[in-house]
DNA sequence: ATGCCGGGTCCTACCCGA
């Protein structure tokens, strides 16, 4: 089974990308994060000729999540338990497909809206902690990934691309993000490439991508069950190459 | 560290991303 995570940075701006991806990878299953546009206007067409089925929570603007699948699924949450039903922050979906549970997320960033903001992050990463316990609880083969928006240690940023105080590397940010590890899961990418620098985001600006000056903040997040049947996980670099990318690449899980 | 890029929208200067 072939899955992957990626934040397009506009769905529509990067349709032709996403299809190219997947008539080339072939992924399972696909869950794709800041769509910036509402659910109507998710070009659906385009990967329903792949063969893909889509579950979209769209929003005006900004964030949106996505999940597209080749087999049957069923939408079970179309935002994370537990917030204030007032929340209209399109950044959560959860389905169940084959037996299996998957939770793709879009973070909050926490860098704008001042202290407030960061408390909305935090907040946020509180009831993922809760709904990722439920979901161990339940005893299900469970995957929690998406767009995380932290970096979880030094090795996972470049020197120099990202200030300290930044809301994705905060003690804050990082005790939550462990938090979910304690609590059973496994960071894919870490688990097959304990040392190496593998960055899943760069900056547009300041030639970031030239440089070099990455981040690692797009992970997927497995149930020990899952963990068990890891076989590969990588980013792909080649992603940030082509013309008009998005500033993160997929992410790109293989399980057995 | 911000706003050098890039996306969005109240269409055009400004908000947000990380």
């Amino acid at each position: 089974m072939k899955l992957a995570t990626w934040n397009v940075n506009s769905i529509r701006q990067r349709e032709p990308h996403v299809r190219a991806w997947l008539e080339r990878v072939e992924p399972d299953l696909l869950l794709l994060q800041e769509l910036k546009c509402e659910s109507a206007a998710f070009p659906a067409g385009a990967f329903r000729d792949l063969g893909y089925t889509e579950a979209v929570v769209g929003q005006k603007s900004y964030n949106g999540v996505a999940i597209l699948a080749r087999r049957p699924f069923t939408v079970t949450h179309r935002a994370l338990p537990g917030l204030p039903p007032d929340d209209a922050q399109a950044r959560y979906i959860e389905i169940e497909t084959d037996g299996t549970t998957v939770a793709n997320l879009y973070l909050p960033n926490g860098n704008s809206g001042g202290d407030a903001g960061y408390a909305y992050k935090l907040a946020w990463m509180d009831r993922l902690a809760e709904r990722a316990a439920a979901l161990l609880q339940a005893d299900r083969p469970t995957l929690i990934a998406g767009d995380f928006n932290v970096c979880p240690a030094p090795e996972d940023a470049a020197q120099g691309a990202i200030s300290p105080t930044d809301a994705l590397v905060r003690p804050e940010t990082r005790a939550r993000f462990r938090r979910l590890l304690w609590q059973g899961y496994t960071d894919a990418i870490r688990a097959l490439h304990p040392r190496e620098t593998l960055y899943t985001f760069w900056d547009y600006q300041a030639g970031a991508w030239p440089r070099d000056q990455g981040l690692r903040i797009d992970h997927v997040l497995l149930s020990p069950e899952l963990a068990e049947r890891l076989v590969a996980a990588a980013p792909d670099r080649a992603e940030r190459d082509r013309a008009q990318p998005s500033d993160h690449v997929p992410v790109l899980v293989e399980l057995a």
